[in-house]
DNA sequence: GCCATTGCAGTTTTT
DNA sequence: CTGCAATGGC
């Protein structure tokens, strides 16, 4: 992007600043739109962050307002940090001051100023979606339900979308209770919600629905906020709840200064209750918004682009648009037909570094996109095995590790000990004596007293409990509250950290563990540390609350780095807003992706054809689609029918590896004749039967042939990073064969014997 | 109350 | 195949 060279501050300038030349015409008449509301409709790769950073910069400047009055919800939070440097580029220090962030975020800092007026203590902890699930598990079994047939899951799916759509328990008893597990999801809702106000808790639904209900009980708190935020701007508004929807109108009733963006094609989030409808009404709820169309794609070639269209065209919901590029025509897109996924991931990688060699692409250029988490695995150990470095964003996250979590409970128990989900997981980790009977007996006495749990364990003495524990109990409270002392008397959160660990005996646990697998876990308690370090030199006043909230609320996209020199591996879900010179989605099989419906539930085509547009869309240059006739699930071959999705593509743009057209189904609106002659040439057969697992002929060329295998139990080998070891087991044959091995300094490891550098030490 | 062993259920997508 | 959770012996 161009760099703005900053003018002379000393006249106030009120003529349109040089920067704005740097747009098209619709760009800039979006950016310079200052006051009322304000519809952008980007299409993908039109520029749309570009626009918003633009208009922020110009509302500055031209000053319609100062930072503060500026709020700016982004997606993720990295989009925010990025939108707040590129803004500092283009008009300096100005830009300080502006409230930019998620939802989440912002709202979290929000309540955290507001929480007394609305029950809460300033210091609430936030239940991410395993404390939630845990917390109604133990509504549940108090109820008496089994959590193994009523699902505590399932229940906080039915919650967390009645949240969303800003219905509260007693609504939600009334409305939607016309089946035995809507009554039993009302009755949990109703205990859920005392119990997270218990605790001291949100999870991250209330981080949206209490704002709404801070503003509706406080109009004075309502109108103060008003005032503040004279300037709205939302990025993907398609993909915003209700809740979102109702908190920001809200907000932007007094002054109307609103400014939404967003592309109905690329509306992707409705499972966490995302509605196109705030998108499509935006000009119902504000009858003067001005209406911008952002129609010129910068990003991709033509090729791409119009595989796009062809496929967004299949949705019947849609605001016509026309999305147009100067770009170049590009290449075709290359369809990859794969035996299984390891043959996928194989030929993905190969096909990486062959445009490495012809492009001199880095590492960094390139993308593989899929539809679920558990597919990437398979990539990384391709890409391991050839030495190319990846990043893999998603997945579990390092904040959902068992050992940080743990660590997190301990620090939260310090400003929250009301904070069950947090005290339950660490009150006996490691073991010290309080065993599921006494957790249970204190739990009943706290529901029957109606009194906090952290109340009973610190008047332990005078509860009726198995004595030995009451002892332990007593420990563990005091050794809290002497840290908290230390905390609150000037202590730094590292130290206190440290000292946490060393008095809990928790990292004692993990080094007398010594498995390979403790000694990550304490690696990844040492990082965590790191983080803390750096939070403290980060922050002129370090507050441990104020951590424990950041931090809950950092996602994986946050993580990603695009000047990593490494290969991203990522859902299609973690993508939107990114671009990559070559794209590889892959899994492209029907009840993959397209994903299947569920239980009970109907299928969303059309949203999972726009996840493909969104996608597909991601390419600057090369993109390839990649598909697998087998595939295990489970630990159990599947074989698996291509997506439907490559019968819609248009067929003129795509190619298989060796330049043929690819064969499509008839499609209704598409010449039959053509198709069919396609048919003839080429010999790839969908419908002929795969050979049976037990044929040996079907995976001839992935055989492995271990003559005189020395890789057997009790063989003792040397590996090159886990030095020597022993082999205790060995499971599969061929090429999926894995070994079991202890190493005389790591612990035990399971390891790809294909892929494991492994050498027979003679005895 | 602790720990090892077995049994079973699960994979969308995210704040 | 993996990871959690209920079960039973100590």
């Amino acid at each position: 992007m161009q760099k703005f060279t900053l003018q002379p501050e000393s006249s106030k300038p009120k003529s349109p600043p040089d920067f704005l030349k740097d747009l098209n015409e619709q760009q800039r008449r979006a950016a310079s739109h200052t006051h009322g509301p304000l519809l952008i409709v980007a299409g993908a790769g039109s520029g749309k962050t570009r626009v918003l950073t633009y208009r922020i910069a110009y509302l500055l400047q031209q000053h319609h307002a100062l930072p503060k009055q500026i709020l700016a919800l982004t997606f993720t939070n990295k989009a925010a940090r990025e939108m707040q440097e590129r803004i500092q580029n283009l008009i300096g220090e100005k830009a300080s001051g502006l409230w930019m962030g998620t939802f989440h975020s912002i709202f979290s800092k929000i309540l955290r100023f507001e929480a007394e007026k609305i029950g809460f203590d300033s210091n609430f902890s936030i239940y991410d979606t395993t404390d939630s699930q845990n917390a109604i598990k133990l509504i549940l079994k108090e109820l008496n339900y089994d959590p193994r047939e009523i699902k505590p899951k399932t229940i906080h799916r039915k919650i967390s979308d009645a949240k969303n759509q800003l219905i509260l328990p007693g609504a939600y008893q009334s409305r939607f209770v016309h089946s035995t597990l809507d009554d039993i999801t009302a009755k949990i809702y109703e205990i859920y919600q005392i119990r997270l106000m218990q605790a001291n808790a949100m999870d991250f639904d209330d981080l949206l629905i209490r704002p709404v209900q801070l503003f509706q009980e406080h109009p004075d708190v309502l109108e103060k906020y008003q005032d503040r935020f004279k300037h709205i701007l939302i990025d993907e508004y398609q993909d915003t709840n209700h809740a979102q929807y109702k908190v920001t109108k809200l907000l932007a009733d007094k002054y109307e200064n609103i400014c939404v963006v967003g592309d109905d094609a690329q509306s992707i989030y409705s499972f966490r209750g995302a509605d196109i409808a705030n998108i499509l009404n935006f000009k119902n709820d504000y009858e003067d918004a001005t209406e911008v169309p952002l129609e010129q794609n910068y990003r991709s070639t033509k090729y791409i682009l119009q595989c796009a269209d062809s496929v967004i065209k299949q949705n019947e919901k849609q605001i016509e648009k026309t999305l147009w590029t100067d770009n170049d025509e590009g290449d075709t897109v290359t369809l990859l037909e794969n035996f299984d996924e390891r043959d996928e991931a194989n030929r993905v990688v190969n096909h990486i570094n062959n445009l490495k060699l012809q492009h001199g692409y880095q590492n960094n250029d390139f993308a593989i996109l899929y539809r679920t988490n558990y597919q990437s695995r398979i990539f990384e150990e391709a890409l391991r095995r050839k030495g190319i470095a990846y990043q893999l964003v998603g997945g579990l996250s390092f904040y959902q590790r068992k050992e940080i979590k743990d660590v997190l409970s301990y620090l939260t128990l310090l400003v929250n000990p009301e904070d069950e989900q947090a005290l339950l997981r660490i009150i006996n980790e490691p073991s010290r004596g309080i065993g599921n009977k006494t957790l249970n007996d204190i739990l009943k006495k706290a529901r029957k007293e109606r009194r906090k749990v952290w109340n009973i364990i610190q008047n332990v003495e005078e509860a009726d409990l198995y004595k030995p524990a009451k002892a332990k109990i007593g420990e563990f409270v005091e050794m809290i509250n002497n840290l908290r002392n230390e905390l609150e008397s000037g202590t730094s959160i590292l130290q206190v950290t440290k000292k946490m660990m060393e008095q809990s005996g928790y990292m004692k646990a993990l080094v007398e563990e010594n498995s390979a697998q403790a000694l990550t876990r304490r690696d990844n308690v040492l990082e965590l540390q790191n983080a803390i370090a750096y939070f403290q030199q980060n922050n002129s006043n370090p507050n441990l609350a104020n951590f424990l909230q950041e931090i809950s609320l950092i996602t994986d996209t946050d993580k990603y780095d695009e000047d990593k020199p490494a290969v991203t591996l990522m859902t299609v879900h973690a993508s939107k807003g990114l671009e990559f010179p070559a794209v590889f989605i892959v899994g492209l099989e029907e009840n993959l992706f397209p994903m299947g419906p569920r239980d009970g539930e109907e299928a969303n085509t059309e949203e999972e054809r726009r996840l493909f547009y969104v996608a597909i869309t991601r390419a600057e240059k090369h993109l390839f689609f990649s598909f697998s006739k087998m595939r295990y699930r489970f630990g159990e071959e599947h074989r698996q029918a291509r997506s439907r999705f490559l019968d819609e593509v248009d067929p003129g743009i795509v190619r298989t590896e060796s330049g043929s057209t690819i064969r499509q189904k008839d499609r209704k609106n598409s010449s039959t004749n053509e198709s069919s002659s396609y048919d003839q040439k080429i010999e790839y057969d969908w419908k002929q039967p795969l050979q049976s697992k037990n044929s040996k002929s079907s995976t001839g060329d992935f055989q492995y042939e271990y003559d005189d295998d020395p890789f057997h139990a009790g063989t003792h080998v040397m590996h090159p990073t886990f030095g020597p070891g022993k082999i205790i087991r060995r499971s599969g044959t061929g090429k999926d064969s894995r070994v079991v091995v202890f190493f005389k300094n790591r612990g035990q490891k399971t390891l790809m014997l294909r892929a494991a550098k492994l050498q027979v030490l003679n005895q």
